[in-house]
DNA sequence: GTCTTAACTTGAAATCATTGCAAAGTTACA
DNA sequence: TGTAACTTTGCAATGATTTCAAGTTAAGAC
């Protein structure tokens, strides 16, 4: 995908929330979109200082809060670590590696999308730790 | 179950974990396993804060530290509240609602024990977010 | 286009859950 | 009972996140 088809996606995914489209809410929006790392506030902040030297933190911090309120991207809480995002391109699950604390993105396995009982669900989280491929050769 | 077979259960629970038995962790312990309300660490020192008046919050996040690092207990992390623990007598999945923000416990639906490609899973968490059932019934 | 206003951004200061620390107390095992 | 390692305690420090007030900008009306 270019930028400027990122752009409008992203710009059309501000208005479908409600939110203004400025110039920081799209330059975050298309970052999420862009990188599959889930990167905290700190890094989305690092890492668009350079193109937007002027962008607060809290402008990363306000948006994201914005965005995950509308549910356009998804928050990660992991352990006592700081929180993560997450831009939705097709469902999938979490794996978190307790030996190099990397994030992977792993297919979600099939679930009842219902919990019974009258509770109505309108999102899934399917969190995954244990030892990725890596660290599990290196262990040998 | 009364508090002198709760007591022993939490003493054989530290004991294999590889923790000292300290009256305060059992004090803790014993009341996560009793009460099926995912408290917060601030939640179980004022509870416990009357029959332990000496207690310290301190002494509170060690322990659920140590509990949670030898996997006696698990970390919740939702959303950007504090931490919520709970002591995993079934597995079970948890629900929270966002309209009242209480934490549900529900059956975990059969799921894979394992995500495929190599990664060996040590640990799976469900969490749903949607409306309970008594929010449902206000709304209406 | 320009006007107007509510929404947004900014940077600094404040908040608050959680952790670090050092001294005092306790557990476990010989 | 003695001893060494582990725990507890209270306070101070940390660090992610939020609050705040002032300046700026997007978006719709004219």
């Amino acid at each position: 995908m270019d930028t400027k088809t990122m752009t409008y996606q992203a710009s059309e995914l501000l208005k479908k929330a409600g939110l203004r489209q400025s110039h920081q809410r799209i330059a975050i929006l298309s970052y999420l979109m862009m990188h599959d790392i889930h990167p905290s506030a700190e890094d989305i902040y690092d890492a668009l200082h350079r193109e937007y030297p002027s962008m607060s933190l809290t402008t990363v911090y306000n948006t994201l809060k914005a965005l995950s309120e509308a549910g356009a991207i998804n928050l990660l809480r992991l352990e006592n670590e700081r929180a993560h995002f997450d831009f939705p391109k097709m469902q999938h699950a979490h794996f978190r590696c307790r030996c190099c604390g990397q994030i992977f993105d792993v297919p979600m396995v099939e679930t009842a999308t219902s919990c019974g009982n009258g509770f109505q669900v309108d999102s899934i989280e399917i969190y995954y730790q244990g030892t990725c491929p890596d660290c599990k050769d290196k262990k040998q």
